[in-house]
DNA sequence: TGAGATATACTTGTATACATCCCAATAACG
DNA sequence: CGTTATTGGGATGTATACAAGTATATCTCA
């Protein structure tokens, strides 16, 4: 168990993130630096740090006037599912191939939380949980690049997965393909992995774009 | 002509970026935020925003001991055209169905002078038209996601995009693949062009990975 | 001589002071 | 009255001072 620092820069760069992908704030809303770090009681530098790694990732555009929120778009989202589409089914692929005994259990016990959480009927939970499956699923891919790719996607749309896991039918439905994903890594069978993660994020998608746009 | 702001601490991440991406420190070396300031000439402020976004992108991990460069392995270039070869087919193809006049005009400017640069054997400016084609043709694809996701892969792999464009025949190759793929744009075919940009990937990886690895 | 405690010399993390730039409101001038 | 300077407030950009943690080297004591 790896002992990471967290400081409050982190903090302040995770809550921010989470607030704008939530739509915690309007697109094109001024965030300064001195009322986020009064807010926040802390001095501008980790403000300041979180929102220039924000601006890296396009969240927000940093601006002489203050950073500007971007936040996601529909359209994103659509543009998000095409390019998982395409590379999500990579991972699981490698996973069978590369996963270690290691990588296999976590995703078994976060598979059990994923269960326990779907008959409790608790979205915010599992979002979590299928937060971490699939970042497991990345890790266990052993691939840095896929990983990068990857990661930053599936975090971008965290709000519209907490909302169509909210739904009971969908939320054992993922969880299902969640198990068989993780028996094909298990059999190291990267076809069917890849197939089975495709036909997720398909499903996914259908669910996700069905429900409001 | 937007007047973007150039700051120090942006020079410094690009700075840093590059000779990390080109090999100029050894894996596992740690860099000082106070040597780097002292090498550099300036205070430690735009130095710590420039390596924090460095470790955003894993291409250095920050510990308590100094910044430790990661860079990037032959693994990750194999790994990255992989997914290169999935996704970026999707930029030819989004372009050729939504680039603006202003888009095909830069693309075309570009193009001119990587001709002008193939002719001259300049593998530097070579480098630097072949980015700047990729990057027009991302951004002209009109897909925020689709920008992020490969910008980051593309820029990764500078050191063996110059090594294999200093050969004239892959220069001269990869200059009649980028005007083909501009072609299709212009004639809004969009499978022609999602079909000449995976050949051009799969062309530039042989190159590359036959090259050295 | 060896083992342990202590001190020291680094590091990064955070706060704050100062410089600079931009925009907008206002005043001055034709 | 309209147009152009000017001035002021507020924002980011940068530098520096201070806090805290850690690993190493040294000093002390048995």
């Amino acid at each position: 168990m790896e002992h990471k620092m967290v400081s409050i820069a982190d903090q302040v760069f995770e809550e921010l993130e989470r607030d704008i992908l939530v739509g915690a704030y309007a697109r094109d809303e001024l965030l300064t630096e001195i009322k986020l770090s009064e807010k926040m009681g802390v001095s501008r530098t980790p403000i300041r740090e979180a929102l220039r790694r924000l601006d890296q990732e396009h969240i927000i555009e940093i601006t002489p006037k203050g950073a500007r929120v971007i936040g996601i778009t529909p359209d994103d989202i659509r543009d998000i599912f095409e390019i998982r589409l395409r590379i999500e089914g990579l991972a699981a692929r490698w996973a069978a191939e590369k996963a270690t005994d290691e990588d296999i259990a976590s995703m078994k016990e976060v598979l059990d939380l994923q269960e326990f959480y779907t008959t409790k009927s608790s979205p915010e939970q599992l979002k979590n949980t299928d937060s971490r499956f699939h970042e497991l699923l990345y890790a266990a891919s052993n691939s840095n690049a896929l990983l990068d790719t990857l990661a930053p996607l599936h975090r971008r749309i965290v709000k519209y997965r907490r909302a169509s896991l909210s739904g009971q039918q969908r939320a054992e439905q993922s969880y299902d393909e969640h198990r068989a994903i993780l028996q094909a890594v298990i059999n190291r069978d990267g076809d069917e992995a890849e197939r089975l993660l495709r036909r997720h994020i398909e499903n996914a998608r259908d669910n996700i774009l069905g429900r409001e746009l």
